[in-house]
Parts: C-alpha cells; structure tokens; sequence
DNA sequence: TGTACATCAGTGAACGCGCGTTCACTGATGTAC
DNA sequence: TGTACATCAGTGAACGCGCGTTCACTGATGTAC
C-alpha cells in the first residue's frame, strides 16, 4: 500500500525544463491550431514549430485531441484573465471600451491569432473534451463583461459576447476589406453606450493613453 | 476556327440525370460538412451518402475543395433567398421576428444543420475560393435584414447578423444546455423591439400562425 | 423491328502521400561512492 | 576529484491507415441504318 520510496533522486534534467518545452508545444499548437484549424495541421507540423521532432510529443500529451483540449483551454483561460482584470479596474465604463475595442480592433483580427471563440469556435463544438475544458472560462469572460455592462447585466453580457464573436467571425468571412470593417464597427457602436461610441480611433487613442 | 459539329447527338443519358446526381452530392455534402467540418469527412464518406461510389465524383466536381466552394455558395444563397422572400412580406416587425427567431431557434441549432456561417464560418474563412462564393449571398442577408430592422439600418444590420451568427456559435459551444439557450434567448431580445421581445415561445406561436 | 455502334455516368481497384502513433535508441545530466 | 551508473527528454525510422485523386472498365441508354 504504502508508496514505494525512490531510491533514486528523481530527476535528472534541470527541474522545470520538461514543463517549459510542454509549454512550448502548446504555444506553438496555439498559433498552428488558431490558423489552419485543428484538422488542417499535423502534430510533426506543431513539433517543428516548437523546435522539436515530431517523436517527442507524446511525452507531453497523451493524443493530439488531448493537445486540442487543452490548447482551447488555456487560450480562452488566458483571454478570461485579461478580461477579469481589466473588468476589476475603477472605472467601469474605460474598461467596457477596452475589453471591446480590443476584442474588435480590425488589425488583431486580420493576424488570425485572435479569440479561440472566434477561430477555432466550430472546431471546439464538435470535440466534446475541448468544448467541455473551455467551459469555465466562458464563464469567466461572460463575469467579466457583467462586471462592466450597465442595465440588466446579464442579459447585456449574453449578447454583447454574441455580438462580439459574430462580428469577428463575419469579419474574417468577409472578402470586401471595407465590410469586414464595417462588422467590426458596427459591433461596437451597437455594444457601447451612444456617446461617440462610432468614433473608435479616438477611443483607440484612449485606451492607448491609459 | 469553327467548333466541330458533333456527328452523334450529345447524350445518351435521360437529360437531367446527371444535374440530380450532382445536386445530391452538393446536398450530402452540406450535411457532412456541417456536422464535421470540411476537413472532418472525406470524399468517399460525401459520395456514400449520395448513394454513390467514390470514384464517380470527379465525373461532377474537380476537387474537394471546388465541391466546399459550391456548397458554401449554395447553402448561403438558399439562406438569403429565405431572408429575401420574408423580408418583402407586409409587415416589417413579423418579418423581423420570423427571421430572428427561426435562425436562433434552439432546435434547430441542436440539430448541427445550422446556418452555414455559424457550423462552417471558420472553415470558409479559411478557403479563399469558398469565402469569395459567399461573397453575394451574405451581402443579400444583410440587404434582406436591413429592409425589416428599424432605426439607422444599415448599422443595425451588421450588428444584428453578428449578434446572430455569435450567439448560435457560443450556444453550441456551451457545455451546459441552461447557457446554451440563454444566449439564444438574449441574441433574440437585444435585436427584436422591446415590446415583449423575451417571450420567445409566444412568438414562435405567433410566427406558426403567419 | 432489329442489330451494331457510340456515349457516358458510375464502378472499384490502385496509387501516393501525409498523418497519428510507436519504439528502440542517443546523449546530456545528475547521483553514488 | 573522478569513474560508473541511472534517468529521461528528445531523436528519427518505421508502421498502418485513411485520404484525395486517377483510370481502365462496365453496363445502361439512345442513335443509325
């Protein structure tokens, strides 16, 4: 019953090395996964990206779903994060602007390297253990953006993250530049409280400022 | 120069024939596609579900990724024609409705079968050939939701459709079936004028009526 | 009406390639004494 | 301090499978005479 006691010290490589690499295949999965899909990249593919050969790879992860899993869970818990601290900041109505101005700012969009929701977010429905790791932070983003809403909070956050993600995606559907800028635009407007909420460069500037 | 005259007549095949086969490829592909994405079923799976093998369908289309293209532009031209036809109905507030609460109807997003936007939207952004066949059709569901949305409409049209798109993503996205209809029920309300916006099935009756 | 022929949609075997996964091995690092 | 040994992250060849695509063939249909 008792726990056998290794006779050997138990590690031989720097402590913390093994855990970096990991980090870095899920870095390097993050951005292949986010731009060509899950399905259109291959785990030697991420590997390489990673600095590494593709035979290394299940000493880190168990199965390339598995990578997935836990690529959407620690892209979407790091965009719950940002959101959570920016939303705790003083002034409510300068932290709604900078969640959302960012969110839809039309450079990071066209990087591809934006919101899982957004890129991966059909990818992520049909795999139940990926769907399943993001849910938390789903909820953490919906907190977030109640923490800033004003009227029925709820509601409000429900809608405005529904806007938000869908202005994004038909952004990226879009093949005219100026309607793919227009979706953005007009998801802002319709999110933030009237006062000059069509001006977003201005707001942009703002938030730079802050 | 001139085309050589064809001695034999053209077809010995009923005509007709080999346009119905092709259409049930496109319409088995459509379904196959959206449950699992373009990258998730492979050719011999699409032309099994048409009653076919494998091999015949180079006889219709040059390549998987012509076959996406096509699909693509015919599920969205379908989905505007359905926009177009109810929108030029007599009143503009049913017409909104019936818009709004069919595409967030909660059975039919359950169903994978979805709007092509929300179940390929990553997908097609990724294919240029398929985001550049879409290009008519999603401007035709804009024209057709600007024509029944009050206000500045225009504006309120991009939105809107984001708002849509974002929340039947988010809802399948959801783990928690309660969450899942919430965005829906919220996309419904931030779009449909206040006046008893929330009370989706009382709607959707009224809708059946119509 | 009947026979020979042409057409062509569809069949199914085959090809080559890339992918996910496995595994014997390497070599760098730390420990024991 | 130095030698022998244990550990284990990473390597790279290999395996099997499925996929997109090709192609020689079949067989049903219509035309010519």
């Amino acid at each position: 019953m008792a726990e056998p006691i290794p006779l050997q010290a138990p590690a031989a490589q720097p402590a913390g090395k093994r855990a970096e690499t990991r980090q870095r295949i899920l870095t390097a999965a993050g951005h292949l996964f986010r731009e060509h899909g899950v399905d259109g990249i291959g785990v030697d593919a991420v590997m390489k990206e990673a600095g590494l050969t593709h035979g290394g790879f299940y000493l880190h992860f168990p199965s390339k779903e598995a990578l997935a899993a836990e690529v959407s869970q620690s892209l979407l818990e790091k965009a719950a994060r940002t959101w959570d601290e920016i939303s705790c900041g003083p002034d409510r109505n300068t932290a709604l602007r900078r969640i959302v101005l960012s969110y839809l700012d039309p450079a990071h969009v066209a990087t591809a390297q934006s919101c899982l929701l957004t890129t991966l977010g059909s990818d992520v429905a049909r795999r139940s253990k990926s769907r399943e790791a993001i849910g938390g932070a789903l909820r953490g983003m919906l907190d977030a953006l109640s923490r800033v809403l004003p009227g029925r909070k709820r509601q409000n956050a429900l809608a405005s993250l529904s806007t938000m993600v869908g202005a994004v995606v038909l952004s990226r559907l879009a093949d005219d530049p100026a309607l793919a800028e227009a979706f953005l635009t007009a998801a802002a407007a319709s999110i933030l409280p009237a006062q000059r909420a069509c001006d977003r460069k201005e707001l942009l500037a703002e938030q730079e400022d802050a």
